[in-house]
DNA sequence: ACGCCTGATGTCATTCGGTGTCATCACCTA
DNA sequence: TAGGTGATGACACCGAATGACATCAGGCGT
């Protein structure tokens, strides 16, 4: 029996994972994730809040490795330079063997508006930890707002292309690239 | 009987608001709000796609207008002219008789996890709403996304400071207000 | 006035997400 | 070898959401 045998949370989340790209989200029913993994509904809820958390492990990681790059950066750097130290720091988890999972999941994800709600409230959460890191460092309303905001948006983009089928640069190059971008927009605006 | 009474949507609306007031979000059941409207659960769910649903209407309104007043702009306007012409458009919708609605409204959104998800799914199609009516106008990447971004921002914060209990100036000029700040924050950066 | 059509509503049954409660099992330790 | 502990299963239950079908009010033409 599936008892005992260890590493049920990442049987779960593998076997939603498959099924979702199988079935689609809503064609696919807790009991059938557990089931494939070997355990039953009821376990499922032990290890995940609801249905959409399954796909959403490791959000509080990040939103720790944001905050803790912006506070490890100098005293002196500017709002920008936080954030983009910060982003150096996060691309250190952006790695090839986890290039595959985001690729199978991005498509789960924008194809479920329930998912894309999950999404967006842990893309808040993140803005938020930014935004006490970086008033942690001295940065004052609306500035600190802003430079969070932006961070996630450079963040967003730098997914967004690193996810993308045929690209093989390096989460950190390409987030250091959409933060410039940014900075750059932000002259173009009136 | 309440079958034909009129206003069926507004009665499920208002039922729902006051309930959620009373007794909180979750401790609501469907077939309360239904029952004090005097309908039935399965009609509810004729007006509204789910619960939280009754908490949103008028959001297509509200992105309507963002979309038309960034259209409505000059010509020669920058983003963040036609931005703050949006905003006054939008102005015009938040008048006295709706503040008391929305100060009903926040606390009850605020205090609920999957409310405040939704809140940020319509928010997310209202900056895609404005970033398309700006690119419309001709404004390219990355600037409009920008500017979308920080135009939701505004509006945001002008809301907020809106509703806030003590405050009696009207939501254009709160606007406006907000909007001089965050352009005035991007000189910050770094 | 009568009957018909249409749209809004009610009734009923069902699926599934989510939770509380208690039993059960594997492993560890004395 | 007997508990003790933590993870899991079994079961019951509530509520959100949906489909299928019945029913009712009002408008319309005759």
């Amino acid at each position: 029996m599936g008892r005992w045998e260890p590493n049920a949370r990442e049987r779960l989340e593998r076997a939603a994972l498959d099924l979702f790209t199988e079935r689609g989200y809503d064609q696919t029913t807790v009991a059938e994730i557990a089931e494939r993994a070997g355990l039953t509904k009821r376990t499922f809820f032990r290890y995940f809040a609801d249905k959409r958390e399954v796909l959403f492990g490791g959000q509080e990681e990040l939103t720790r490795l944001f905050s803790e790059g912006i506070a490890g950066t100098p005293a002196g750097a500017t709002p920008f330079q936080a954030v983009g130290g910060a982003l150096d720091a996060v691309a250190a988890v952006f790695t090839g063997e986890r290039l595959a999972l985001a690729r199978q999941r991005q498509p789960v994800v924008a194809a479920n508006s329930d998912l894309l709600e999950r999404e967006l409230l842990k893309r808040a959460k993140l803005v938020a930890g930014m935004h006490d890191a970086l008033a942690a460092r001295g940065v004052g309303e609306p500035t600190v707002t802003v430079a969070a905001e932006l961070g996630c948006l450079a963040f967003g983009t730098a997914f967004h292309r690193w996810v993308e089928a045929d690209n093989r640069r390096e989460f950190g190059a390409l987030a250091v690239e959409a933060l410039d971008e940014l900075r750059a927009a932000t002259a173009d605006l009136g």
